[in-house]
DNA sequence: GATAAAAAATGAACCAGATTAAGAAATTCG
DNA sequence: CGAATTTCTTAATCTGGTTCATTTTTTATC
């Protein structure tokens, strides 16, 4: 029952639903929970479901053929979650989905969303704009990664972020900002320098 | 008459239309030529129009504190171009949208095209489906520019999109790669040497 | 709470790509 | 055409970030 509310608020937010509304998407939702380390998607099956994390965290990362790990996304409550390509296309995946911390999602097939947005006009207007929302979001993400520092990026998403950075493994996180573990750890001890001394 | 035929090829790869929901869309669309060097956004100014490209070639860019461009994105025949984050929330822009070539465009207003797709689902629904390709398409542009090398990205870009490695000044497809002109220039020079020495 | 395993920190050598400064080609446009 | 402007190339030097090897700290598990 109300596991549901956190989503149809989300929703909530880009289109007014009623009773109706809810019960169509409810149809389709099926809980689940995952164990730390569990993974929702891997590299060579077809992504079938997306999940909405109602409690925990995930990531989505790749490893490339020299087995070094590159974090696409980070998700936690309120927050969408699938090898989103694959999902949308049903091919195979090329990455990895592992929950970072023992979790909780509401998950629906491919198809059975498909349909739903074909059938209710006021699906097919969240997920319109949710996903171009989704898109800008990574427009600025391509800008931060092409045009500023490791020690910019570094910072911005701390600030954008906080919660995420205390809940994910540092290395998770440098492989996400597009650096090396050992960077990240030096940008960090370099700033603990420059603002603590100063407060000393 | 015939200048909608392309774009209504593509809307007909997602969506049936008749020739109704055409009428619909083509009385919420102006025409327009643009002479190269002219700007159909630019910072400060909310871009009410988004575009899209009959004929002629386009780049969204950004300069920064530095006065180093930045692009975001290139457009030629039949892609949609504008600072898309400003006009999807109607916001200041961030970008400079320039002609690269004397270009014709179809054009439209945010508030029309939202009005658009709430009264009719096939636009909803085309417009959230290419959305989420935009997407796909912008998170492998993420991994690229994290996890490869500049020649690794040059050569990617130069299959996917010949055409526009031709199209461009290099100036531009280098700050669309992220890295600088000369290292560019420098790239294709060692493939030079690399691949005609071979046949020589 | 002991032990193993995973994660984070440290440091030094190294490199991909940036910066700077010129000059050479190619375009533009009167 | 011819001058001005824009674009591209080349080369020397510099640096942000990587790599690799080792140590320290934290976390998980029985």
């Amino acid at each position: 029952m109300q596991d549901y509310q956190p989503l149809f608020d989300n929703i909530g937010r880009y289109v007014e639903l009623d009773e109706d509304d809810r019960q169509e998407f409810i149809a389709i939702i099926r809980k689940a929970f995952v164990k730390r380390r569990q993974f929702l998607a891997q590299p060579g099956f077809v992504c079938t479901h997306q999940s909405y994390v109602l409690s925990g965290a995930f990531r989505a990362y790749l490893v490339n053929n020299e087995g070094i790990e590159h974090t696409i996304k980070f998700a936690i409550e309120d927050w969408f979650i699938s090898d989103f390509d694959s999902f949308i296309h049903q091919t195979p995946a090329s990455f990895f989905v592992e929950a970072l911390e023992d979790s909780t999602v509401l998950q629906f097939a491919h198809h059975d969303l498909d349909a739903l947005c074909s059938r209710n006009h006021k699906y097919e207007r969240y997920f319109r704009i949710t996903a171009q929302k989704a898109f800008t979001f990574a427009q600025k993400r391509i800008l931060s990664t092409i045009a500023k520092t490791a020690e910019q990026r570094y910072l911005e998403f701390s600030e954008q972020y906080p919660d995420i950075v205390q809940r994910v493994p540092q290395y998770a996180l440098a492989s996400y900002l597009g650096m090396t573990p050992e960077f990240l750890s030096k940008i960090r001890n370099n700033m603990r320098g420059k603002y603590s001394l100063k407060q000393g």
